[in-house]
DNA sequence: ATCATTACTTACTAAAAAGTAGAACAAATT
DNA sequence: AATTTGTTCTACTTTTTAGTAAGTAATGAT
Protein backbone atom coordinates (compact mmCIF):
# COMPACT_ATOMS: atom_id res chain seq x y z
CA UNK A 1 0.00 0.00 0.00
CA UNK A 2 2.71 2.66 -1.27
CA UNK A 3 0.04 5.49 -0.85
CA UNK A 4 -1.21 4.49 2.50
CA UNK A 5 -2.46 7.83 4.09
CA UNK A 6 -1.54 6.95 7.79
CA UNK A 7 -0.24 4.54 9.82
CA UNK A 8 -1.54 2.89 13.12
CA UNK A 9 -0.36 4.68 15.69
CA UNK A 10 -0.40 7.94 13.90
CA UNK A 11 -4.11 7.32 13.18
CA UNK A 12 -4.84 7.17 16.93
CA UNK A 13 -2.85 10.06 17.66
CA UNK A 14 -5.02 11.52 14.89
CA UNK A 15 -8.27 10.51 16.55
CA UNK A 16 -7.09 11.53 20.24
CA UNK A 17 -6.11 14.96 19.24
CA UNK A 18 -9.84 15.24 17.65
CA UNK A 19 -11.15 13.98 21.03
CA UNK A 20 -8.99 16.16 23.56
CA UNK A 21 -9.90 19.23 21.35
CA UNK A 22 -8.52 22.60 23.15
CA UNK A 23 -6.58 20.52 25.41
CA UNK A 24 -4.56 18.71 22.61
CA UNK A 25 -0.99 19.03 23.06
CA UNK A 26 1.79 16.36 23.29
CA UNK A 27 1.92 15.49 27.15
CA UNK A 28 -1.69 15.53 26.99
CA UNK A 29 -1.74 12.87 24.20
CA UNK A 30 0.68 10.63 25.77
CA UNK A 31 -0.94 10.81 28.69
CA UNK A 32 -3.98 10.66 26.79
CA UNK A 33 -2.92 7.39 25.04
CA UNK A 34 -1.36 5.63 27.86
CA UNK A 35 -4.71 5.59 29.45
CA UNK A 36 -6.84 4.28 26.90
CA UNK A 37 -4.47 1.81 26.07
CA UNK A 38 -2.44 1.04 28.74
CA UNK A 39 0.63 0.75 26.64
CA UNK A 40 4.02 3.17 27.11
CA UNK A 41 4.67 5.52 24.88
CA UNK A 42 7.57 7.74 24.43
CA UNK A 43 7.05 11.64 24.74
CA UNK A 44 9.80 11.61 21.90
CA UNK A 45 7.49 8.88 19.31
CA UNK A 46 4.55 11.57 20.01
CA UNK A 47 6.22 14.51 18.99
CA UNK A 48 7.93 12.84 16.19
CA UNK A 49 4.55 11.29 15.16
CA UNK A 50 2.61 14.79 15.74
CA UNK A 51 5.95 16.34 13.61
CA UNK A 52 4.71 13.55 10.84
CA UNK A 53 1.30 14.32 10.93
CA UNK A 54 1.29 17.82 10.18
CA UNK A 55 3.63 17.50 7.64
CA UNK A 56 1.08 15.04 5.58
CA UNK A 57 -1.54 17.82 6.54
CA UNK A 58 -3.50 15.72 9.19
CA UNK A 59 -2.79 18.38 11.48
CA UNK A 60 -2.14 21.87 12.26
CA UNK A 61 -0.85 23.95 15.41
CA UNK A 62 -0.44 27.07 17.23
CA UNK A 63 1.35 28.01 20.68
CA UNK A 64 -1.21 28.41 23.27
CA UNK A 65 -0.73 30.80 26.40
CA UNK A 66 1.76 29.60 29.13
CA UNK A 67 0.03 29.32 32.17
CA UNK A 68 0.86 30.21 34.99
CA UNK A 69 2.03 26.76 36.78
CA UNK A 70 4.84 25.21 37.78
CA UNK A 71 6.39 24.51 34.65
CA UNK A 72 4.03 25.93 32.88
CA UNK A 73 6.08 27.02 29.18
CA UNK A 74 3.57 27.13 26.43
CA UNK A 75 2.12 24.59 25.14
CA UNK A 76 1.60 23.57 21.22
CA UNK A 77 -2.12 22.89 20.57
CA UNK A 78 -2.94 21.02 17.86
CA UNK A 79 -6.06 20.87 15.55
CA UNK A 80 -7.43 18.53 12.25
CA UNK A 81 -7.33 19.99 9.38
CA UNK A 82 -10.63 18.94 7.17
CA UNK A 83 -7.95 17.13 5.39
CA UNK A 84 -7.19 14.70 8.54
CA UNK A 85 -10.86 14.86 8.96
CA UNK A 86 -11.76 13.17 5.79
CA UNK A 87 -9.03 10.92 6.19
CA UNK A 88 -10.37 9.82 9.48
CA UNK A 89 -14.13 9.36 7.77
CA UNK A 90 -12.54 7.41 4.92
CA UNK A 91 -10.83 4.69 7.30
CA UNK A 92 -13.44 4.49 8.98
CA UNK A 93 -15.72 4.30 6.19
CA UNK A 94 -13.94 1.36 4.99
CA UNK A 95 -13.37 -0.46 7.99
CA UNK A 96 -16.63 -0.41 9.05
CA UNK A 97 -17.84 -1.34 5.19
CA UNK A 98 -15.43 -4.41 5.10
CA UNK A 99 -16.57 -5.41 8.61
CA UNK A 100 -19.99 -5.47 7.60
CA UNK A 101 -19.02 -8.48 5.13
CA UNK A 102 -17.72 -10.59 7.95
CA UNK A 103 -19.13 -13.05 9.32
CA UNK A 104 -18.00 -13.08 12.29
CA UNK A 105 -18.58 -9.38 13.17
CA UNK A 106 -21.48 -9.18 10.72
CA UNK A 107 -23.92 -10.07 12.68
CA UNK A 108 -26.00 -7.16 13.28
CA UNK A 109 -24.15 -5.55 15.85
CA UNK A 110 -22.73 -2.69 13.68
CA UNK A 111 -25.24 -1.33 11.63
CA UNK A 112 -23.59 1.69 9.75
CA UNK A 113 -25.74 4.64 8.59
CA UNK A 114 -25.20 8.05 7.70
CA UNK B 1 4.45 1.19 18.55
CA UNK B 2 6.71 -0.97 18.71
CA UNK B 3 4.44 -3.70 19.76
CA UNK B 4 2.43 -3.36 17.07
CA UNK B 5 0.41 -6.48 16.13
CA UNK B 6 -0.68 -6.08 12.33
CA UNK B 7 -0.38 -3.33 9.52
CA UNK B 8 -2.99 -1.54 7.72
CA UNK B 9 -2.59 -3.41 4.84
CA UNK B 10 -2.31 -6.66 6.56
CA UNK B 11 -5.57 -6.16 8.21
CA UNK B 12 -7.53 -5.81 5.35
CA UNK B 13 -5.69 -8.86 4.29
CA UNK B 14 -6.54 -10.70 7.09
CA UNK B 15 -10.56 -9.29 6.59
CA UNK B 16 -10.37 -10.49 3.48
CA UNK B 17 -9.61 -13.83 3.98
CA UNK B 18 -12.75 -13.78 6.45
CA UNK B 19 -15.15 -12.40 4.02
CA UNK B 20 -13.52 -14.86 1.51
CA UNK B 21 -13.88 -17.95 3.38
CA UNK B 22 -13.64 -21.03 1.46
CA UNK B 23 -12.46 -18.64 -1.28
CA UNK B 24 -9.60 -17.45 0.28
CA UNK B 25 -5.85 -17.51 -1.92
CA UNK B 26 -3.98 -15.52 -3.03
CA UNK B 27 -5.07 -14.46 -6.22
CA UNK B 28 -8.64 -14.00 -5.27
CA UNK B 29 -7.66 -12.21 -2.67
CA UNK B 30 -5.90 -9.73 -4.37
CA UNK B 31 -8.68 -9.14 -7.04
CA UNK B 32 -11.13 -8.61 -3.77
CA UNK B 33 -8.71 -6.69 -2.53
CA UNK B 34 -8.93 -4.19 -5.68
CA UNK B 35 -12.42 -4.27 -6.12
CA UNK B 36 -13.10 -2.84 -2.97
CA UNK B 37 -10.35 -0.73 -3.13
CA UNK B 38 -10.01 0.26 -6.32
CA UNK B 39 -6.42 0.40 -5.88
CA UNK B 40 -3.87 -2.39 -7.45
CA UNK B 41 -1.82 -4.88 -5.65
CA UNK B 42 0.73 -6.73 -6.86
CA UNK B 43 0.35 -10.33 -6.31
CA UNK B 44 3.59 -10.92 -4.56
CA UNK B 45 2.63 -8.24 -2.14
CA UNK B 46 -0.44 -10.17 -1.17
CA UNK B 47 1.59 -13.06 -0.91
CA UNK B 48 4.18 -11.65 1.57
CA UNK B 49 2.08 -10.35 3.21
CA UNK B 50 -0.15 -13.28 3.45
CA UNK B 51 3.44 -15.08 4.44
CA UNK B 52 3.92 -12.37 7.54
CA UNK B 53 0.30 -13.27 8.52
CA UNK B 54 0.82 -16.66 8.80
CA UNK B 55 4.14 -15.93 10.31
CA UNK B 56 2.40 -13.87 13.19
CA UNK B 57 0.17 -16.96 13.44
CA UNK B 58 -3.19 -14.84 12.81
CA UNK B 59 -3.61 -16.68 9.71
CA UNK B 60 -3.16 -20.52 8.32
CA UNK B 61 -3.16 -22.38 5.00
CA UNK B 62 -3.39 -25.79 3.72
CA UNK B 63 -3.52 -26.62 -0.01
CA UNK B 64 -6.70 -26.85 -2.11
CA UNK B 65 -7.08 -29.96 -4.71
CA UNK B 66 -6.70 -29.39 -8.01
CA UNK B 67 -9.47 -27.93 -10.42
CA UNK B 68 -9.48 -29.58 -13.93
CA UNK B 69 -9.49 -26.43 -15.29
CA UNK B 70 -6.94 -24.11 -17.12
CA UNK B 71 -4.07 -23.10 -15.26
CA UNK B 72 -6.07 -25.38 -12.21
CA UNK B 73 -2.63 -25.35 -10.34
CA UNK B 74 -3.71 -26.17 -6.20
CA UNK B 75 -4.60 -23.18 -4.44
CA UNK B 76 -3.56 -22.24 -0.92
CA UNK B 77 -6.64 -21.61 1.35
CA UNK B 78 -6.25 -19.84 4.33
CA UNK B 79 -8.11 -19.53 7.60
CA UNK B 80 -8.20 -17.06 10.23
CA UNK B 81 -6.74 -18.59 13.49
CA UNK B 82 -7.96 -17.89 16.92
CA UNK B 83 -5.47 -15.79 17.06
CA UNK B 84 -6.19 -13.55 14.35
CA UNK B 85 -9.35 -13.53 15.28
CA UNK B 86 -8.75 -12.25 18.28
CA UNK B 87 -6.52 -9.59 17.21
CA UNK B 88 -9.33 -8.04 14.41
CA UNK B 89 -11.55 -7.95 17.34
CA UNK B 90 -9.46 -5.94 19.51
CA UNK B 91 -8.55 -4.39 16.85
CA UNK B 92 -12.25 -3.15 16.04
CA UNK B 93 -13.00 -2.85 19.53
CA UNK B 94 -9.91 -0.20 20.28
CA UNK B 95 -11.19 1.96 17.26
CA UNK B 96 -14.53 2.32 17.40
CA UNK B 97 -14.35 2.95 21.30
CA UNK B 98 -12.20 6.37 19.94
CA UNK B 99 -14.51 6.98 17.84
CA UNK B 100 -17.19 7.40 19.88
CA UNK B 101 -15.07 9.72 21.80
CA UNK B 102 -14.80 11.79 18.79
CA UNK B 103 -17.68 14.44 18.51
CA UNK B 104 -17.04 14.60 15.11
CA UNK B 105 -18.28 11.34 14.86
CA UNK B 106 -20.02 10.58 17.93
CA UNK B 107 -23.20 12.18 17.04
CA UNK B 108 -25.05 9.20 17.43
CA UNK B 109 -24.49 7.43 14.13
CA UNK B 110 -22.34 4.50 15.42
CA UNK B 111 -23.70 3.24 19.03
CA UNK B 112 -21.64 0.35 19.60
CA UNK B 113 -23.39 -2.53 21.62
CA UNK B 114 -22.09 -6.35 21.93
C1' DA C 1 20.87 31.59 41.86
C1' DT C 2 19.83 26.84 41.30
C1' DC C 3 16.88 23.11 40.79
C1' DA C 4 12.84 20.55 39.55
C1' DT C 5 9.12 20.32 36.48
C1' DT C 6 6.41 20.70 32.32
C1' DA C 7 7.01 21.22 27.90
C1' DC C 8 8.93 21.38 22.93
C1' DT C 9 12.46 20.44 19.00
C1' DT C 10 15.38 18.27 15.96
C1' DA C 11 18.25 15.03 13.87
C1' DC C 12 18.90 10.57 13.92
C1' DT C 13 18.21 5.25 14.16
C1' DA C 14 15.58 1.09 14.21
C1' DA C 15 11.95 -1.68 13.05
C1' DA C 16 8.19 -3.00 10.59
C1' DA C 17 5.31 -2.96 6.60
C1' DA C 18 4.84 -2.93 1.78
C1' DG C 19 6.35 -4.00 -2.65
C1' DT C 20 9.44 -6.14 -6.45
C1' DA C 21 11.50 -9.54 -9.34
C1' DG C 22 12.01 -13.56 -11.04
C1' DA C 23 11.47 -18.35 -11.05
C1' DA C 24 8.38 -22.40 -11.01
C1' DC C 25 4.30 -25.49 -11.41
C1' DA C 26 0.20 -27.70 -13.38
C1' DA C 27 -3.27 -28.11 -16.54
C1' DA C 28 -5.59 -26.81 -21.03
C1' DT C 29 -5.14 -25.30 -25.53
C1' DT C 30 -2.87 -24.99 -29.89
C1' DA D 1 5.80 -30.17 -28.00
C1' DA D 2 5.17 -25.34 -27.23
C1' DT D 3 2.34 -21.81 -25.37
C1' DT D 4 -0.93 -19.77 -22.41
C1' DT D 5 -3.21 -19.21 -18.17
C1' DG D 6 -3.86 -19.14 -13.36
C1' DT D 7 -1.42 -19.63 -9.72
C1' DT D 8 2.35 -20.18 -5.86
C1' DC D 9 6.89 -19.12 -3.76
C1' DT D 10 10.88 -16.80 -1.84
C1' DA D 11 14.62 -13.75 -1.29
C1' DC D 12 15.33 -9.25 -1.49
C1' DT D 13 14.77 -3.96 -1.57
C1' DT D 14 12.35 0.19 -0.57
C1' DT D 15 9.46 3.01 1.96
C1' DT D 16 7.10 4.26 5.83
C1' DT D 17 6.28 4.24 10.53
C1' DA D 18 7.88 4.25 15.12
C1' DG D 19 11.10 5.37 18.53
C1' DT D 20 15.49 7.43 20.73
C1' DA D 21 18.61 10.81 22.40
C1' DA D 22 20.03 14.88 23.59
C1' DG D 23 19.30 19.46 23.94
C1' DT D 24 16.42 23.85 24.80
C1' DA D 25 12.97 26.82 27.11
C1' DA D 26 10.02 28.73 30.62
C1' DT D 27 8.29 28.78 35.13
C1' DG D 28 7.79 28.03 40.26
C1' DA D 29 9.96 26.57 44.39
C1' DT D 30 13.83 26.54 47.45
Amino acid sequence: MKETKIGDFEETLLLLVGILDKEAYAFKIAEEFESQTSRAVSIGAVHSTLNRLTEKGFLESKMGESTAERGGRRKRIYTITASGQRTLQESRDFKIALWNQFPAFAGGKLNFNI
